[in-house]
DNA sequence: GGATCCTGTGACGAACCGGTGACCGCCCCG
DNA sequence: CGGGGCGGTCACCGGTTCGTCACAGGATCC
């Protein structure tokens, strides 16, 4: 878990202090001591995170963050001053991600830039099931086909996860009834009327499904269809 | 002082009888008698110590606290029954972060984790939850949208951190009181209060809820609204 | 100690979804 | 080529879930 950091600190001083601390948590740190030297490392060098100073000569600090969250999703630790700088800063909305006010001890800054850095693989282990075309996310409870969003009921979104767990694995409607509701035994039918919805919403022609296809006599399987390159 | 605590234990006696000793220093306390329960705890619940046997049926104590390392800085107080495991667990260096060994007196290790709590003031670093337009400032306590603040009642702040804490994940009613109150179930209408009170807050139209999503048959996520693309 | 605010709850209407039977068309097999 | 079975489709009813409201008890803050 090591990341490159680039430090945006006017104040030479505190600047090494930080570089210490932030090398010894086994990060490669950048210093610059002015706003347009900020810019241009972060478009260079694409660090992963910026301990940004507010009072910047150059460019302000604010002015920085605005540059930085227009054009890249780089994390922003903001320095300020004095609260009233902080106040300016909450209540702009500037879009840092984590704030901390003068004098600050180093290690809790240490600290916060591991949070904020654990933060960053955000899917984490998102046991993402990919089929084809279509993507089926568990903890969003959202369904993708060919990149757009599919709204999809609770009982559509069961069905098309239970086929999603195993691809080109061929279910029979008792199994896949089983799998949605545990037990209580229902008509096939209303596998049907399900396959039937979710066709209308991920195939491109519900007549002739390259997906969600039928198999006769036995029961329903999830494909990737044919070559795609999304 | 108070935390969020989780007892794994095996022994159903033991725990129960650190299960006092903890509630009457003022901590909430959760108790598991199994590894994988004890993991699915720390996911949902977020504990801010797991008191943790060495020896544990499902998981083992270990293998556990290597879980708990990987991806998340909850801390770790290791409870082993002899000296040799003792040792053992030392030379490998799993992260606990405090061990006793057994037999140890309730008090002595009440007396530990007020001391792993103590030791860190500010290292629990509370970074900003941003999604979309809304700011969310766990320190503070303070919510902005688009810039602008938002007052929120204590139970209302409680629900949005929840969701910010995790950006479009759906939670069950019943995983957000859990969160928010540790224990004592209430009923899911609750949560339905809130978040209408909330949505009033930050929708722009309460009508057609933009962030503060309804999963029919779910429960509620949080989303950054429109064009986003992370 | 009193006023204020918040929280939790039951009730109720509305929206939504799930399951079913009927009917028809299609597919396999003799 | 024809029959029997299987799958596709449809509309509808019942049940569940959700949104909203008003209210009572409790916590909090002066």
């Amino acid at each position: 878990m090591s990341a490159l950091i680039l430090v945006a600190e006017d104040d030479e001083n505190q600047a090494e202090l930080v570089r210490r601390y932030l090398e010894q948590d086994h990060h490669r740190v950048v210093v610059v001591h002015d706003g347009r030297d900020a810019l241009d490392v972060v478009r260079d060098q694409r660090p992963e995170l910026v301990v940004l100073d507010l009072m910047l000569p150059g460019l302000g600090g604010l002015d920085v963050c605005r540059a930085l969250r227009a054009d890249s999703d780089v994390l922003v630790l903001m320095l300020t001053a004095r609260s009233t700088e902080d106040d300016l800063l909450h209540g702009l909305g500037i879009g840092a991600d984590d704030y901390m006010t003068k004098p600050f001890s180093p290690r809790e800054l240490v600290a916060r830039v591991r949070t904020l850095l654990r933060r960053r693989p955000a899917a984490r282990a998102a046991p993402l099931l990919r089929v084809g075309p279509i993507v089926v996310d568990p903890v969003r409870h959202e369904v993708t086909v060919r990149g757009s969003l599919v709204e999809c009921t609770p009982g559509e979104f069961g069905l098309l996860a239970v086929l999603a767990s195993e691809v080109n694995r061929v279910f029979t409607r008792e199994q896949l009834l089983d799998r949605m509701h545990g037990d209580s035994y229902l008509t096939t039918r209303t596998i049907d009327t399900h396959v039937k919805n979710l066709r209308r919403k991920i195939e491109t022609n519900s007549r002739t499904p390259e997906h969600l296809v039928t198999v006769y006599g036995i029961g329903y399987k999830l494909t990737a269809g044919r070559a795609d390159a999304p």
